[in-house]
DNA sequence: GCCGTTTTCGGCCCGACTGTTTTCAGTCG
């Protein structure tokens, strides 16, 4: 989550709808976290925080169901909210209790939350009696010696207060995907090569595969005669900044980059992606972060039951547990345990009358559920899924024969189209597309309409060539229009007739983000409405751990293309797999499956390095529920030209 | 603040670890 202050925004001129979903779904979260601060009932909180998440994965128009009252129906929206939300759509006013709390809160105690081991109580007693309320204030306070003495507090907190603003100012609190697996997969592999250690594996929402990762979870099964011996050696590894706590069953640490056997570089960034995430200094910030990470160790017998509880995520362990509650049983990450068995007894004791498990699978099977893969556990109508038999058949890398977004020496890639060709025949892909940049944009060496059509003649022949020699590949010649003011592309007709596909994208950011909402939208659709734009490029333009992408309805937008596909004409979302991108968000990806659009799973690539990243983009689609034959990557070439060409 | 085919009130997932206590509150996942 972003830090910094919380703002509600302003209404649109247009309403109603005066906001739109995200909007919502953002003022509900922010007013969450203002209500912990001020002390609020927990379960309150909750609620915001439900409704919030609720309305961040809706698919209908948020408006209608206001306007027709049916939101008050939802689950999770009482008379309350259900009130709230209705005078803020309809009316464009927000709550008068909701500004109170944004005017009131001091945006340092919102920072505060930030520091590692400091949540909304202490935060709030420490403004309550000693005034502080942002974290330079904190600071010299820890210094003066004058949190120590409060009731609850001790010397330790305060040391571990001055520790966490160092950490808060070292480095943000969450990592992309690309760079969490590093330091993930290097950690697991260390542990699992120790001795006594039956089984390692990398948990948490590194093995759910989301877009950013928080800290990194390892469970190990381990003899429980070896259990310290294990726990020692983990201590000993190297890698390990600083040890924050090892009790009998966990291990909490921080690791750095010389876990790595060798020095940690970033290769080639994107120039407008690096200028997002910190410029020349990035790789220096990378080299010299952090991670946290903890080590559950756990008996053999136990290890499916840990192993689950800790992938999470913990919307998906509440639905489980529920599930299990209603068949009398209790779940917990020890234990499948039949409720009258277990009856007082706690943890461990309770476990020693659990249902057995050899796998993850069993517990599913315990439930009657089919075994859910980790990226879907999300409660996001996996539960359902897998009850009803209706769990997706997930793309793997294996099923990817081709991607159409790719640069060239033509514009700002760092390989030659030869180059690159070559190395995707390697791959064992059976076509290529090339979309080199158009010439509005001038950062990244945007191509003229001649250097354009040349680098398409030469295409022709390679084609040709390989036809001829019953070579079983082709590539595809594109372009990376650039979305210009009106929603125009950016060569003439003529010019864009003469190529295979072109991948609309928006680059002008700083005008994007300074605009509605639904200005945004109706360009893109406009864009999207071209003949001859057959792929919408990173739909949002954000950047992750850089910067927000600009507004826009991509449901409106995702309706608007299925409407085409129903059609008969191909238009596709790209879902760009670029880690520092993962644009199409992967909550997005399923409602794009549900409307029939076509996801193109995009590397994005400036290097024939770059088009390894597809395996990123593969692990957001999978996040997605997408099947191999919801995307225009498992097609052969052939088929592709066709649905291209029709 | 939400929810209910045992409930319109009294619940709301559950356990580990830490630092502060002398039985527990806060934080985290």
């Amino acid at each position: 989550m972003a830090g910094g202050s919380f703002i509600l925004p302003k209404p649109r001129p247009t309403g109603p709808p005066f906001f739109s979903r995200n909007q919502v779904a953002n003022a509900l979260h922010q007013v969450a976290v203002l209500l912990e601060l001020k002390g609020a009932n927990v379960f309150r909180v909750r609620s915001y925080q439900n409704a919030s998440r609720m309305l961040g994965s809706l698919t209908e128009d948020l408006g209608e169901l206001v306007a027709s009252g049916e939101i008050f129906n939802m689950k999770g929206i009482g008379k309350g909210l259900g009130s709230a939300l209705t005078q803020a759509i309809s009316e464009g006013r927000w709550p008068d209790d909701w500004i109170d709390l944004h005017t009131n809160t001091p945006p340092g105690l919102i920072e505060m939350l930030g520091i590692p081991g400091l949540g909304p109580k202490r935060i709030k007693l420490m403004a309550d009696e000693l005034g502080v309320d942002s974290v330079a204030r904190l600071k010299e306070a820890a210094l003066n010696n004058e949190i120590a003495p409060m009731k609850g507090f001790g010397a330790k907190s305060q040391q571990r207060m001055l520790d966490g603003i160092e950490l808060l100012s070292r480095f943000r609190a969450r990592r992309r995907l690309d760079i969490g697996l590093r330091y993930g997969e290097a950690f697991q592999q260390r542990i699992a090569a120790l001795d006594g250690v039956h089984r390692a594996t990398l948990a948490g929402s590194a093995r759910r595969r989301k877009d950013t990762i928080g800290d990194l979870d390892v469970v190990v099964a381990v003899d429980k005669d070896d259990h310290e011996t294990v726990a020692n050696a983990i201590l000993n590894l190297p890698g390990i900044a600083d040890v924050k706590g090892a009790g009998d069953s966990k291990i909490s640490l921080i690791l750095d980059t010389s876990i790595f056997d060798d020095s940690f570089t970033v290769g080639h960034i994107d120039s407008n992606v690096l200028d997002a995430i910190g410029g020349d200094d990035y790789e220096q910030l990378e080299a010299s972060g952090t991670i946290d990470a903890q080590v559950r160790l756990v008996p053999k017998h136990v290890e499916p039951f840990t192993l689950a509880y800790f992938t999470g995520s913990k919307e998906h362990n509440i639905a489980m547990r529920q599930r299990a509650i209603d068949r009398g049983l209790r779940l917990n990450e020890f234990g499948l345990i039949p409720e009258d068995k277990a009856g007082e007894l706690k943890g461990m004791d309770a476990a020693a009358y659990s249902l057995p498990a050899a796998d993850e699978a069993a517990i599913y099977a315990h439930l009657d559920l089919a075994y859910v893969p980790p990226e879907l556990r999300e409660d996001m109508g996996e539960v359902e899924a897998a009850q009803n038999g209706a769990l997706p058949d997930l793309i793997k890398n294996n099923h990817i024969r081709g991607a159409l977004h790719n640069h060239t020496t033509l514009s700002d890639g760092e390989a030659s189209l030869e180059l690159m060709a070559d190395t995707a025949r390697k791959m064992g892909w059976n076509w290529l597309g090339i979309a080199d940049h158009s010439p509005s944009l001038k950062i990244a060496n945007g191509a003229s309409a001649e250097d354009l059509l040349k680098q398409g003649q030469t295409i022709k022949q390679y084609n040709a060539e390989w036809a001829n020699d019953g070579v079983d590949f082709r590539l595809f010649h594109g372009v990376e229009s650039d979305i210009l003011a009106g929603g125009k592309l950016d060569h003439p007709d003529d010019v864009l007739s003469q190529l295979d596909y072109v991948v609309a994208s928006v680059h002008a950011m700083t005008k994007w983000r300074g605009r509605d909402e639904l200005e945004n939208t109706e360009e893109l659709i406009r864009a999207i409405d071209h003949p001859a734009t057959k792929v919408l490029g990173h739909p949002t333009g954000r950047i992750l751990q850089g910067r927000e992408g600009y507004e826009v309805d991509l449901f409106a937008v995702l309706e608007h293309m299925a409407e085409h596909n129903d059609e008969g004409r191909l238009k596709a979302i790209e879902l760009n797999a670029s880690p520092y991108r993962l644009d199409l968000d992967w909550r997005l990806c399923k409602h794009a499956k549900g409307l029939g659009v076509p996801v193109a799973i995009n590397p994005d690539a400036h290097s024939i390095r770059g088009l390894s990243d597809v395996a990123y983009g593969v692990m957001t689609a999978r996040k997605g529920w997408i099947e191999p034959h919801d995307t225009l990557n498992a097609l052969s070439w052939a088929e592709l030209h066709e649905q291209m060409h029709r």
